[in-house]
DNA sequence: AGATTCTTTGCGAAAATCTCGCACGGATTT
DNA sequence: AAATCCGTGCGAGATTTTCGCAAAGAATCT
């Protein structure tokens, strides 16, 4: 177990090596449910409570674990439609890009933005709360010159 | 404020007009991290600790806050790429949507799955440790009879 | 309007949970 | 073999959450 500080204090950051079998047990519990009480990890780890929450605790502050969220039920905000977009781009604008992601982040609308390679340039996940929103929504966004086509998917269903 | 209680003892469940600016505003913080506290509820929404957490107590009892996870960078499970996919199935096999629904669920590699309208069928979202394993994974699930063409977008990078 | 009922709030005590120091034991290094 | 470096369990102390209670606000009823 030496190996764990040794790496963590020369590379600044954690790699694969340093986590263990009860590390990745405990992961794996925190990502179905990440209010888990220190008992109930004990319980399931098989290490003390207080051993398990000291390893929780460094799992968050060296970024293993980057964050806690909740998961609110969709129906309550009333974004009640999903769309997924396959975005076009210019190719003659390639410095577009950076600016275009950074504004997805801070649109509301946007849950979900993917860079990727292929027909494509970028894979939109849109939750909006209806086709007139969502309608909107493309004439506010998509409707720029450097952008050359888009194809909207809508949601029927989901899992996970 | 009378109708929360009503409503929900009607219903068995919430519906919109139960919440009010302070729930949403909590889901809001609670939604960007989930590991808040009391006082720190209190101070970003102007209510009492014990009544910040009241709330937040009944939001999670009838399931307006679904879940909370923990967030572990894919980096640690070796999950280094992502990959979006575009299915479309033979028109002629409807019955087959909710048995791939099933399977996909089944999957660990399957992040996410939706099922949508338009010139696809599904919108996978892949997450796996390299080309190889993705390469059997497309073996193993992508060529089947029913299945009439995948389109896979590698994920350069992802933002939210 | 006024009385009644139901709900939420803030406060504060009690319970639960988390954090931290400490001594011990196993592993690695010298 | 001695020294060093973790990680562990235990337990005290700190923090956080839960809960009962009285008071205040709304909605409903007469």
């Amino acid at each position: 177990m030496f190996i764990r500080r040794l790496l963590q204090r020369r590379l600044g950051y954690w790699t694969l090596a340093e986590l263990d079998k009860f590390d990745y047990r405990l992961l794996e519990l925190l990502q179905e449910n990440s209010r888990l009480t220190g008992n109930e990890l004990s319980a399931k780890v098989g290490l003390s409570s207080a051993a398990c929450l000291r390893r929780v605790q460094r799992l968050r502050e060296t970024g293993v674990i980057e964050r806690d969220v909740a998961i609110v039920s969709p129906k309550v905000f009333g974004k009640k439609m999903m769309v997924i977009v396959l975005l076009t781009m210019e190719r003659d604008r390639p410095d577009r890009y950076m600016l275009m992601r950074e504004e997805f982040g801070r649109m509301p609308e946007v849950v979900q933005c993917h860079h990727v390679t292929g027909a494509h340039d970028f894979v939109l996940r849109i939750q909006v709360s209806d086709m007139e929103e969502y309608s909107a929504f493309v004439d506010r966004v998509f409707h720029e010159p450097y952008i050359k086509r888009y194809e909207s998917l809508a949601v029927l269903g989901s899992l996970k």
